[in-house]
DNA sequence: AAGTCTGTTAGGAT
DNA sequence: TATCCTAACAGACT
């Protein structure tokens, strides 16, 4: 599934294959990932130059000259290939960029939960969902204080607040798991009890995880996780329940918080706080995965 | 081999 | 207002 760091690497794709180029033919099959604009409106995107590509949490948005955005979100499912002139036909396309030299950027997606809008810049600058979008969980992290200020207003669990777009952008179900294992907090806890500690823990924690799992794509390509079994599992809890914990061989556990699954380690991730006053969690330092 | 699971955002219900 | 719940969708696995 597309996350942050996953929508990052489509973003430099997506700069690398239509950076400075002209359209030159554009076609949308009727699919619903075309959201309040119609296949004539992508069809009229031809002739015009893809100026820059930038990422904002989960969304990239293309900018194209003269004045014209679109706005894409890549759902669970989506993804840019690129196919060079003459390559076979790519399953489950559903808009076509063609390039001046006959190369096709498809944007493909099985189960269409993808977004595509097409709009002058502005507009999409000044409206849902950018104009809600929380400070971006890699380029625009806030620090300890200001992340602290941010959760401690909810109500909620913590694992919920991660991937609440407002709050923080670019966070979804697989690095909320991981980067709450990293951080040692329970994904149940409620965001509000977390002491200013475990805060910093969630900062730095989110940084560890986002860079891991950017540098784990290059190229062309791109596997998510859950299209296959052959692809083997990169993370270090995520869909790992039952397998021992890589920092304590507990076995991990799971359990569902805000509809989703979420993995975790007994052991590292004690359930203190909640109703019960706030508590330090030991601080015994170990080895390579905890930091 | 029918049923379950996967996780995104939007939008309606509470 | 904040939070909760489900639809949309299609394939892989049990």
């Amino acid at each position: 599934v597309p996350e942050l760091p996953e929508v990052e690497f489509a973003r430099s794709c997506l700069s690398r294959w239509l950076g400075g180029r002209t359209l030159r033919r554009v076609d949308a099959d009727r699919t619903r990932v075309i959201r309040g604009a119609s296949q004539q409106t992508l069809a009229a995107l031809a002739r015009h130059r893809v100026t820059r590509v930038e990422r904002r949490g989960k969304w990239l948005l293309w900018h194209l000259a003269p004045d014209l955005g679109l706005l894409a979100h890549l759902g669970m499912t989506g993804k840019f290939e690129l196919a060079r002139r003459g390559a076979p036909p790519v399953r489950w396309s559903r808009v076509r960029f063609e390039r001046p030299d006959g190369a096709v950027v498809h944007y493909r997606d099985p189960r269409q939960f993808g977004h595509i809008r097409v709009a002058p810049l502005s507009v999409l600058l000044d409206s849902e969902p950018l104009k809600s979008l929380g400070p971006d969980a890699k380029d625009h992290l806030p620090n300890a204080q200001a992340l602290g200020a941010r959760m401690s207003k909810s109500r909620r669990q913590v694992k919920e607040v991660l991937m609440d777009q407002t709050v923080l952008a670019g966070l979804g179900n697989i690095q909320a798991t991981e980067i709450l294992f990293l951080a040692r907090v329970h994904p149940a806890r409620r965001a509000a009890s977390l002491t200013q500690v475990e805060i910093g823990r969630i900062r730095a924690a989110i940084a560890k995880s986002l860079a891991r799992t950017l540098a784990m794509n290059s190229g062309d390509k791109i596997t998510y996780v859950e299209e296959s079994k052959r692809v083997e599992n990169p993370f270090l809890v995520y869909g790992k329940a039952k397998s021992p914990c890589p920092r304590c061989h507990t076995p991990l556990r799971k359990m569902t918080i805000g509809g989703r699954t979420s993995a975790f380690c007994p052991k590292c991730q004690p359930r203190v706080g909640g109703a019960r006053p706030n508590r330090r969690v030991s601080t015994k330092s170990s080895k390579s995965i905890a930091r």
